[in-house]
RNA sequence: GGCGAGGUAGCUCAGUUGGUAGAGCACACGGCUGAAAACCGUGGUGUCGCCGGUUCGAUCCCGGCCCUCGCCA
């Protein structure tokens, strides 16, 4: 019977063609890609977002009205992997949120969700107190939390508020998020792309996107109802609301902003094997399937 | 050509009653544990259009020139 298989995960900025990568790569291994997106997770934005041709694991499976999350996510990723994995099947796991990406591969055990109104409530406490104020009351509450965050970071002074209320505090434990559990045997792929041919794709790709008719989709979008979460999809306000040229200025800039953002996590995650990624497609998935077949060839080993 | 407004950071602009300047965005670096394409922190990157004058000292005041925009010819 076939060994056990390795979980292959491809990251790298944006327009660097992590999805045709893991594409090629799932198919030359017998496998399916999942994704690992925030906002390819939406329906409704498949031009803004870039989202692959191919129907993919966890793309397009929430509304925009939808308040998705890392938890959320996790649990949906988990499930799939899991399954593809008991089906012989490798889960070539992509996707250019970095968060979401070590969510799949880890087992980061979040704390506690919070209701909404528990969220709300602590909202309000912040912005009736103020910055300082709120920051006490959490220093009072966890001093462990609050020497994590910093007082004008609202979204985290709440959930850390959040979390004395549940039993629980910001960052419990252990290290999961950078440490080297995974929940699989995995080998993590980064593609490095020189900075100025990705400007040159983030353009071009942009460019696409509004031939391909990202203004109306966009606000099509905002015309319905859209989460919290959902609104920050690179670029929804400015294509809807900016006249044309400025639109595209404003995607691009954003788009290598992200681009930036994406590096630095790149460099950070444990073990990651990075390849030239300026070459075609399926020249890059060839190495991936290589190092990928070599591991599974041994059992128990660690690459190092 | 005449009149008016303007030329200050990569961009949009503020400011200095004369002591070589600061916001937002961009950019760089760092943080991040159920909002992550999010959120937060730190950093000013500059012949203040050019030449001259007044002055202890000019980005600021004066003169000339160049450029941009608007209106009138």
């Amino acid at each position: 019977m076939a060994s056990p298989r390795t979980l292959v995960a491809v990251y790298g900025p944006t327009a660097s063609g992590k999805t045709a990568v893991a594409e090629a790569v799932a198919d030359s291994l017998g496998g399916d890609v999942v994704s690992a997106d925030s906002m390819q997770a939406y329906r409704g934005l498949p031009i803004l977002t870039a989202q692959p041709e191919r129907p993919t694991r966890l793309v397009a499976i929430w509304p925009l009205s939808h308040e998705g999350s890392v938890g959320e996510y996790a649990e949906l990723a988990h499930a799939a992997i899991d399954e593809l994995l008991a089906a012989g099947r490798t889960p070539v796991v992509t996707g250019g949120t970095g968060l979401y990406l070590r969510a799949a591969l880890a087992d980061l055990q979040l704390p506690p969700a919070p209701s909404a109104a528990l969220r709300a409530h602590w909202e309000e406490v912040y912005d009736r107190l103020g910055a300082d104020a709120a920051y006490e009351a959490l220093q009072r509450r966890d001093s462990e939390a609050a020497a994590r965050v910093h007082p004008n970071d609202r979204r985290r002074v709440v959930r850390a508020l959040e979390l004395t209320e549940l039993g629980s505090s910001l960052r419990p434990d252990a290290d999961r998020l950078w440490g080297d559990e995974l929940r699989h045997d995995t080998v993590v792929f980064g593609l490095d792309v020189p900075r100025d041919v990705l400007l040159e794709r983030i353009e071009r790709r942009a460019r696409a996107m509004f031939d391909a008719g990202v203004v109306d989709e966009a606000r099509a979008a905002l015309a319905g109802e859209v989460s919290s979460t959902a609104v920050h999809a690179l670029g929804l306000r400015e294509v809807a609301e900016l006249p044309p040229g400025d639109a595209l200025d404003a995607l691009v800039v954003r788009t290598r902003r992200y681009a930036a953002y994406q590096r630095k996590w790149m460099r950070r995650i444990p073990g990651i094997l990075i390849l030239d990624g300026n070459r075609r497609p399926q020249e890059i998935a060839d190495d991936i399937v290589e190092v990928a077949r070599a591991r599974e060839r041994v059992p128990a080993g660690r690459a190092g």
